[in-house]
DNA sequence: CCCGATTAATACGTCATGAGTATGGAAAGC
DNA sequence: GCTTTCCATACTCATGACGTATTAATCGGG
């Protein structure tokens, strides 16, 4: 049988058209050159070289088989490059979801990051998708990693904190608490309708919940939306306010005013968190460019405080 | 360092996502698999299955690496063909030179059905080489086979006979012999002014003049010429009449008749040579095809009878 | 024309490693 | 919880990869 040790030998011997250098040049003692030579040129049934004692010259077929050798050595070592760059997430594929609250924020500035360090990673994303969603797409294996709002269940998932971001108001411009231009006290909505997300794992709605309940209110729900757009486009029309966290600042939509709370409300995590079990490379690969951006002073997190501070 | 055994049983395991039926198939112990599949992995850096005991799963790393394997081995196996097919002779280069004489005759035909039979070889044909020059290009290697005249040296070259030829008159059309239209004796051209071939290793001209003195005179050789098309074209052009082998009468061109010789006169031989030493395959194959089609009813040495019978 | 130099082939010995058997251990199914 | 399945590990052995010594063949130089 065939193996690659008689390529090896093959092509040295091609290359140096003398077996002994080319023993010397492969670390081997020429005897055995030549026997492995042999025993390919059996195994071909062809002559590979014409040998004298004073000069080694391919045959036709040796040349023709010449060129299939290096062949193979090319594609053995782009097979072992690619492979690595694969195993190492360099290359790849990742599929990524993002919630719509980030969608002109974080997902953007991790895109265009990855994007740039790491090129010949396919990256699909996959936007406005709530935590609940992402939590089953991981599980099933079709979303490899996302930025998600806790709480998520932590045997399927691992995370890494982005930001803790505080809600803001989402006021239609022509409301007289958007025309005062103030931070706005959360007891002041008591009587507003609102508009909320809903869906499985819907996490920003339980907060904004229990935002109103500590302000001594239930919220009435005038209509539910499953994604950011249609959050902002419905507060615009005017039919009712939102809270929501801070990231929604950048959908900037005529109609629509962003005021911040006049309390400490409480902080919403926004989570990178991704699948555990059947880990990809390109998933460490992007987390740890995730964890080496969250120190850089571009991070979102950082530079997203309203225009009034 | 990697070997082909190792790609092989990376290839059965990928194939049958299962080490044990891998390991069947290639008939090999199951634990010799999974040894050489670790260490394949080691020297790669990269894990190339997910493997538990219920399942075997190429990683996407593995994924890349097979289609590399798959490559190498199509590789080799044309590698292997294409070699063979070169070390027989159906595939590959020949060079083959012929006389001027039979340019219309023997060319075309072994030409027209080597390539038919071995369309694989790049047939190269120089036409118009003299014995001279064929035997020169043979020791120097730029000419594998050839038609030629004899004498050549037999170190050099090993010999088939084609045919043995008579000469034939080629005369103006309007020479009063031509004009007769009946075999010509030798003897009748004694006053007449000849074309002949010149050139190192022009056996036919040494035959001629052997004809000439038989019949009982030297001929006086107004013009030489290196190639049979001018030879015909000058006879056409009334300058002179010309013996040559049998073969010349597919040269139609105006101006010129062609007329047996009277007398039985000497038979040239029209041999197959091919070089000896650094044999190439495709000149065994030139050769071997020669032989099987001297059976043929195609055979040119056949079919060449001048119309007069 | 013979001698020494060069180089591939052959003969033979040794040890590394390719491959077998026996066994362990983890996961899934009944 | 027991059995089954299947990959991994431990240990052993024989093959063949490789080394050393030598031969055979060819060429150049004195």
């Amino acid at each position: 049988m065939t193996d690659l040790q008689q390529l090896r030998y093959f092509a040295a011997v091609a290359q140096f058209s003398h077996f002994t250098k080319a023993a010397a040049a492969l670390n081997v003692a020429q005897p055995h050159v030549s026997r492995e030579i042999h025993r390919l040129e059996r195994e071909l049934g062809v002559m590979l070289f014409e040998r004298t004692t004073r000069q080694v010259r391919l045959t036709p077929a040796g040349a023709e088989f010449l060129g299939h050798t290096h062949r193979i050595f090319s594609q053995l070592e782009e097979g072992k490059a690619r492979a690595r760059a694969v195993g190492d997430g360099r290359v790849g594929a990742l599929v990524a979801a993002f919630p719509g609250s980030v969608t002109y924020s974080w997902l953007p500035f991790l895109a265009k990051e990855f994007r740039k360090r790491y090129p010949e990673v396919d990256l699909v994303i996959k936007s406005e998708v709530l935590t609940g969603a992402q939590v089953d797409g991981m599980r099933a294996g079709t979303i490899d990693v996302g930025l998600l709002r806790p709480p998520v269940p932590l045997d399927v998932v691992e995370v890494f904190t982005l930001d803790n971001e505080p809600l803001i108001a989402a006021l239609p411009s022509a409301h007289p608490l958007a025309v005062r231009a103030r931070p706005v006290e959360v007891a002041m909505l008591e009587r507003e309708p609102f508009i909320a997300y809903r869906g499985s794992g819907a996490n920003t709605t339980k907060v904004v919940l229990k935002t109103c309940l500590d302000a001594g209110f239930e919220p009435s729900i005038v209509q539910s939306v499953a994604d950011t757009h249609s959050l902002v486009s419905l507060v615009a029309a005017g039919m009712g306010v939102a809270l929501a966290p801070r990231s929604i600042y950048h959908f900037t939509v005529p109609g629509v005013r962003y005021l911040p709370l006049a309390e400490d409300a409480v902080l919403l995590p926004l989570l990178l968190a991704w699948r555990r079990d059947p880990e990809r490379a390109t998933t460490r690969t992007f987390v740890s460019l995730v964890r080496e951006l969250s120190g850089s002073c571009e991070w979102p997190g950082r530079n997203l405080d309203l225009p009034w501070g």
